[in-house]
DNA sequence: ACCTGAACACCGTTCAAGT
DNA sequence: ACCTGAACACCGTTCAAGT
């Protein structure tokens, strides 16, 4: 009973902390080798740690994951932010959706586990996500209001298609540039109005 | 030296047709029911059949997918030039692309290995990869020549995108149609014409 | 409260021996 | 010519014992 009732969390102890940051330091190193598939034995190995303690730290490889994009993700929210001051809102649009292609691409095999986090009634995922997700997500509403994105479509289903195009092109250096530019010009815009309009239109 | 000089392929003996058969029907079982990665081991106690069986008729993992997937391709090799005589190009590549995402996303886990093969200069897959593809292929450069699909984009890429959004749709029922709806018209398909404009444009 | 690492279960792949 | 399945190497995950 000190001055702070509420103290939910705890400050961690110094070896703990200690542990965590060799552990993301050792997991990057890996990952950058071996892909996103490297053996987490072999990171625990690395970080001079024991299998329990990463797995205490990390339950699973996605949340292990997750924390080595955290710092993606906190810098992908403030450039959506700052975008969001740009005089075109299709093209930052476009401009932040690159950026993300290229954060979930850092390592090999990273775009298909984001595309799970991604995966509708989730935890929401970590707090440098969702930070990430809120700003694409005003980004993304500018330009509905612009005219210049589909009224229809959600955003979720955008980062979706953009994490697809992460997935696709991730063998393929230069690939993720084409792609996204196609899917923002559209395979087939007049045929794919023609669709919407003959299944009924918008309300 | 009977008639025919060069008979490059002989008929395989009975009991390898069984195998392989039995072999395609035990994955095909397990794929639907485990996803694209279920245990060889198990396939192969399923076929009836040791593990080296398996790994003689397919080499990889890649190759039993390949060959579970043949049908599919052709397909869709049958129906793409069944659509080249449909009135409308756009409409009709894109009602074909939406096959070819259904077709490749038959088992859970299936996409992404779409996704390697059509990676490049791989040696270009097996003959009923081709087919499809040449298929595809056709229905795309029809759509381009009517200016319903962007003269400057390359047909594999339109694949390797369809294949992105497989990947991203693969957990989620519904999801691919929304998808390739919005690739279809495009994200912000102004902003993309200006971003290319800006670049320098097409010759 | 946290860490260690041996123990367990499982899998992919090869290859010597068989038919 | 093809098949079998034991053998090998490796990995993820848990959990009893330690500090």
């Amino acid at each position: 009973m000190t001055s702070d009732d509420t103290p939910r969390t705890r400050a961690p102890r110094a070896d703990v902390r200690r542990n965590r940051a060799r552990l993301l330091a050792a997991a990057r190193e890996m990952f950058a080798r071996d892909g996103a598939g490297a053996s987490l034995e072999g990171v625990a190995r690395l970080a001079g740690v024991g299998v329990g303690t990463l797995y205490r730290h990390f339950p699973t490889r996605q949340d292990l994951l997750e924390a080595l994009l955290a710092d993606a993700y906190d810098a992908l929210a403030d450039r959506g932010r700052e975008l969001l001051g740009s005089p075109e809102p299709g093209r930052a649009l476009l401009a932040w959706l690159g950026e993300f292609v290229a954060a979930v691409s850092q390592f090999q095999g990273t775009a298909p586990s984001v595309l799970v986090s991604l995966d509708a009634e989730r935890p929401a995922g970590s707090r440098p996500c969702r930070a990430m997700r809120d700003a694409g997500e005003a980004l993304f509403a500018r330009a509905q209001e612009s005219g210049e994105a589909p009224a229809g479509a959600a955003f979720l289903d955008v980062l979706k298609l953009a994490g697809g195009i992460a997935t696709a092109a991730e063998r393929e250096p230069g690939a993720a540039e084409r792609l996204l530019s196609l899917a923002a010009s559209g395979i087939a815009p007049g045929a794919a109005g023609a669709a919407r309009d003959a299944a009924g239109g918008p309300g």
